[in-house]
DNA sequence: TGGTCATATGACTGGTGAGTCACACTCAAG
DNA sequence: CTTGAGTGTGACTCACCAGTCATATGACCA
């Protein structure tokens, strides 16, 4: 956890420092992040980074359990679901959402990409681990409802299905339309403006036609 | 590419050699694998790596295109397909075979798995990228095929359910056999132990739920 | 025996980067 | 004005590691 120095930070200060953690981990990843150069793009001196926080590890981790979600949180929250909607249209709009982060801030959408795969490095494993852990539960539960409801196949393994939701949804629509763009989520972190490439493709329609094929795939009828 | 020197190497002393560089390299990833371990493990000097390969980056190519390839088709060969399979059975018996390379050989699976995923380290960027390449393209190959061969709705995009192959059968699989069984690619590639949890899985039942909800999802009928 | 070539070795170099520490600055309270 | 707690600084330490090189070994031939 960032130490109290952090929190007490004045806005203008916090928020180049803010970037530059930002800016670092979603380019180069977590081993390769280079604590000089978020000092120097931060406006900050090495040694204060550690008044603010523990360790690289920590910043890592402050950066995508607290800030990530909160503003993953308010670049989407304009979307909103119909309360009477299925689970297909649900993930619809939820996961169409999640693409356009990948236009509007491409440096959050990698960071939470990568965030998902398993990692190697010791210090940030478990972090990945149990995010992609809660994930899944959270997924697992949408599914389970869903079938109370008797949108979903009832002799489905709701575990299964929501991998398959994760999977066909999340990093199989996201690699898709990198794909399509020919972009590397790296590359898109470190150069926004590729993202003008992405906006080009047909988002909506693709994710319509992944929602489809997974109702024809899991739902009842 | 490795020089000739290795190729001349006796098989007593290239065997333990590539078993340390796939031990390193499985259990700690391209970044944080070191060649002084891999020379210790293996039974050689750190200069005899530098007569056998250009340098880490060729060790790694060679291991994850050759010699990965290589182990992976002999371990698989068992299972044959019969010659009248439709797409979702061939699809079934060869994810199948490859689930089983999880237990028999887990170091193999663990770095097959993590080559799918893109890489944020430079020098095997590209590597990563064009292995990822080449298996899409085969599974559009295939696709394609089955979809004139009318096993497939003929109303769809050939990439995105090449993708959605990929990410059920692949990596879905895969990670819901480890997330049932608790284990993690690394801890499996660190302890091959571990790996006896795995086998106790139904495995065959989980591969055979997959392959028949991707029927349902886009084939005919 | 002596010479030559291919191969083997490991101490060493240069570079990098996380984390530390002695010192400097600021400001509010006494 | 003085004090000291909180904050800021960047040169430095320490560990790690890819890659090099001077030297050694040994096989083979003349």
């Amino acid at each position: 956890m960032p130490k109290a120095t952090f929190f007490n930070l004045a806005g203008e200060k916090r928020g180049p420092l803010v970037e530059a953690l930002l800016g670092e981990f979603s380019t180069h990843g977590y081993r390769r992040a280079s604590l000089d150069r978020i000092a120097r793009a931060g406006g900050v001196s090495k040694g204060s980074l550690y008044q603010y926080f523990e360790n690289k590890a920590d910043m890592y981790r402050w950066l995508l359990t607290q800030e990530l979600p909160r503003r993953k949180l308010a670049a989407v929250q304009s979307s909103s679901v119909p309360p009477d909607a299925d689970l297909f249209q649900t993930l619809e709009a939820w996961y169409l959402a999640g693409l356009w982060l990948f236009v509007r801030e491409p440096r959050l959408a990698s960071l939470g990409a990568v965030l998902m795969h398993p990692s190697s490095e010791p210090e940030i494993r478990s972090l990945h681990l149990e995010t992609r852990e809660q994930t899944h539960a959270y997924l697992v539960g949408m599914v389970s409802a869903a079938m109370e409801r008797g949108e979903l196949r009832a002799d489905l393994d709701a575990d299964l299905v929501a991998v398959l939701v994760s999977k066909v949804m999340g990093s199989g629509l996201s690699e898709t339309l990198l794909m399509r763009a020919g972009v590397d989520a790296a590359q898109l972190a470190a150069d926004p403006e590729l993202a003008k490439g992405l906006a080009q493709q047909d988002i909506e329609g693709l994710v319509h036609q992944a929602a489809e094929i997974l109702r024809r795939a899991v739902g009842t009828g």
